[in-house]
DNA sequence: ATTGACAGATTGTCTGACAATCTTGGAAAA
DNA sequence: TTTTCCAAGATTGTCAGACAATCTGTCAAT
């Protein structure tokens, strides 16, 4: 068969593209934490139909990026110092997992897939649009759990990097330290690829409750 | 002020009642794992409009209960052996951060939580209703991770318990071993209100591995 | 100060319609 | 015969407009 190596070549519904833009707002700043939406609003502005926002908006707040209260309204998630540390424990958890199923693999066919995700990743992660470079890390941790093999990791996935990307937003606006960045997440990668069980995991620690409580520390 | 330990007197939206009712179909067998959906029939059936089911589906799929390929259709979930054991070892991270954030409180409330859980569980565990039996159990559970008190916990919580849901629908229908279910809910909780660290993490994996092993074990 | 009634705004739901896409069967072409 | 193409039917994706249900705020009445 032939062709058998292509991606599928799929275009975006137009409930997606509406997520993707809102998603967009809020990690640009265009949206900020607690501002109120309303339907009416967000179709006229989108040139979409009500019904498409309603189940984006529905898709979002599943995600944790929104908060919706029947009948009275939505607005944009505003995570509190304790939620971003909590989102980091979790994270570290998850994290773990993912590492003892990549670690179990004997062709070693998973890691090679970690590896080839932070090539992909120090290609975008100094790029000039800040959502690229979001899009990038939340992509890159995601090919973490995609090569670890676990089918339920990918079904929270949608939920743990929504509740990232709200938590991070302020950062992407406040902090700008890329060179950290880039050096918690090689030491990151490498401990994982080193196949040292306990460097990893302090790695991981690092990366998540690490930079959590720093984020705090510096929003505090 | 007056009033000021009641519950919120909340009704359902009629979106959320397709919601339980599907969620009943699964967990009874009347509707059977790769089973296809369609929203007219669903819409006529449950005589609400188009509309209310997609909203219904798309919820449900996100919660891992459905899966839905776009301009195909939509069918019941399926879950492979290997994606139980997956869901298996998800359970045993999550269910140890929500044991170190309970053992981490100091004034013990959090415990008091889960033994109360725990007397609620106890008198629905025997019911005659396999539903009740079951919605019983995933609210024990998400007792728990409440009162661990980590929000992102909560966050994830639905899809977790969406999958633990499809996951147990045939066990529901093949396994009658209450007993069984009993002892090892019980030496759960014991473990756990022991404050007793080790304990409790042995527990916690014969819950959740221990059980799904097991399940495996009688599928195959 | 509390209550009740009214108006405005927003969400929740319904109906009907059309566009986009998948599937299937058979006709046409090789 | 096998492959390719096309038309028909089914289902999902999206739209428009409408009405019902619910929240909020204001203002008069007690």
């Amino acid at each position: 068969m032939a062709g058998e190596n292509l991606s599928p070549a799929r275009s975006m519904s137009r409930k997606d593209g509406v997520v993707v833009e809102i998603r967009r707002a809020i990690v640009t700043g265009a949206l900020l934490p607690g501002q109120k939406l309303t339907e009416l609003d967000l179709a006229k502005n989108l040139e979409v139909s009500r019904q498409t926002v309603r189940e984006a908006l529905a898709q979002l707040t599943r995600e944790g990026l929104l908060v919706q209260e029947p009948y009275k309204g939505i607005h944009v998630a505003s995570p509190s110092a304790q939620d971003i540390m909590d989102l980091a424990l979790l994270r570290e958890s998850l994290d773990l997992l993912a590492l003892d199923q990549l670690l179990k693999d004997p062709t070693g066919e998973a890691l090679q897939h970690v590896a080839a995700a932070w090539e992909t990743f120090k290609h975008l992660e100094n790029d000039d649009d800040p959502l690229v470079r979001h899009q990038a890390h939340i992509a890159f941790h995601h090919a973490i759990w995609l090569a670890s093999g676990s089918s339920t990791l990918l079904h929270v996935a949608p939920v743990v990097e929504g509740l990232m990307t709200v938590a991070l937003a302020r950062d992407l606006q406040l902090r700008q330290d890329p060179q950290r960045e880039h050096s918690i997440h090689e030491k990151y990668v490498e401990a994982i690829l080193s196949g040292d069980h306990a460097r990893a995991t302090a790695a991981i620690h690092d990366h998540t409750v690490g930079s959590a409580s720093e984020l705090v520390h510096m929003l505090g």
